[in-house]
DNA sequence: AACAAAATTCCACACAATGAACCTTCAGGA
DNA sequence: TCCTGAAGGTTCATTGTGTGGAATTTTGTT
């Protein structure tokens, strides 16, 4: 997460700190006491205090027994912001299409800092084992992520993957370092990502990047499904179905105004 | 929303400020530019085009051509609050059992302000033809609101009643204050309500509430289905198997010690 | 090209945020 | 029962941070 160094120069350093112990609430799943919060991020209990009780009296913080949580208030944000996303409502009926003529489960993800998160996502035929909930951050080495991580400053990029340190894929196999950054260029050049197995054991995905008008990467379109039924030929026509429902939604996105 | 008035005093101003520059990116479901976000903030240009600023840093807001919306940081938020809290774990398979003994859709609503929120729902062997999606704000003067609201302090819910002003069902018809007052009694005597097109038309529902350890009710149970499907008995029983439900999260709820 | 409107930056002052120290509560052990 | 330590919560003087008006740049429109 975001390290609140000591001294850092920042404007609003109170709503900075006051994020930073909203993010830890995050990660934390129990309920959390305010001597552990301080610890957590790195700041006095006195100032910890204050930010959670601001945070309990408008919801997103909830309190019980003397531990603190994340509040309801949350929830309403994240609808408010799937229902008013020009992206989500452009993408919704091209993944709902994308879903129903291959059959298999399309998503919608877009980068947040150093990972993904899921955005949307319509269900195929039969619902992968496997549920993604919405909202859950993802790695960008892997999977549909290449694609995000193959349109990210080149800077950006090794920071990154120093802060990763060792990659391995979920089969527990090794990923050089070397062997991405040439998987990724391979991505930016053929414009898709096929992924075996790489996140998920049995699972293969295709995914394509969405375009805004300046050329940007703004987000990452994906289908998924059981390695049975992926065939080589199945993978083969997937790949154009995707790229075609990336770059219908990048045309609805860069060419709508206003949201 | 929270209204900021002036010379308010509070710990935290800016804090406080800034969740309620949240709010309006809520509320507004498009993109809105700094001097509108100002106004509808009641905050100086700068002050607000500060705050966004940090928040986007964080992931909360975006900028697009100059207008600022919410950003997709607040859905690991909403993920985190829906996988950590415990009351969410404990209901979600009452809520399966629910939905599959009867049928038909229940839900588990909390109450936040003058509102409640949708926090978990199981679809019945036919969805609703209406979504409800997971996050949206409903009131808390109909349907399976109104549980939540028999539970609500007197004063506070005078409140509600002055804020709210005239009140309509969905039928138009209007909702006289005495009329709700009277109801809400009776649902707090029998322990549950019933609501049939209050506010969707053609949709009953029944609710009951969780109440935690120190008897303070802490969210509602709900089961609605299509006013074809709910006979008079089917009421009858799912009344009865709405109030278990409740009671068993009620008592798995407040039985568990930490989240 | 000229204009208008909005976004963004700048700066000195005022006071809001801070954290050390203190109080309160509670659980568990002797 | 009393003691003790740990954790939640409160207070207050100090200072550095958030503030808003005015200046500047950018953006979009006629």
């Amino acid at each position: 997460m975001h390290d609140i160094k000591e001294r850092e120069s920042s404007k609003m350093r109170s709503l900075e700190r006051a994020l930073h112990v909203l993010a830890v609430l995050e990660e934390s799943g129990a309920a959390i006491g305010v001597t552990d919060l301080g610890r957590a991020s790195r700041l006095s209990k006195a100032t910890v205090l204050r930010i959670v009780s601001v945070l309990e009296k408008y919801g997103y913080a909830e309190k019980r027994q003397g531990r603190y949580r994340l509040g309801a208030a949350v929830l309403p944000l994240a609808h408010a912001y799937v229902l008013g996303n020009e992206l989500t409502r452009v993408a919704l009926p091209v993944l709902q299409e994308l879903a129903q003529t291959t059959e298999e489960t399309s998503s919608l993800f877009v980068r947040l800092g150093f990972k993904r998160i899921l955005v949307e996502r319509v269900e195929g035929l039969r619902p992968l084992r496997f549920v993604l909930p919405i909202g859950e951050r993802l790695p960008l080495h892997v999977g549909a992520g290449k694609v995000l991580a193959a349109a990210m400053p080149e800077a950006e990029l090794c920071r990154m993957l120093d802060e990763l340190g060792e990659m391995h894929l979920v089969s527990g196999e090794p990923l050089a370092r070397q062997e991405l950054l040439a998987e990724l260029e391979r991505v930016r050049r053929q414009g898709y990502a096929v992924s075996m197995g790489e996140r998920m054991l049995g699972i293969v995905a295709v995914a394509a990047p969405v375009i805004d008008a300046d050329g940007a990467t703004v987000a990452a379109v994906s289908l998924a499904g059981a390695k049975e039924m992926m065939t080589p030929e199945k993978i083969e026509w997937v790949s154009i179905a995707v790229r075609d429902a990336a770059r219908m939604i990048s045309e609805r996105y860069g060419g709508a105004r206003n949201g």
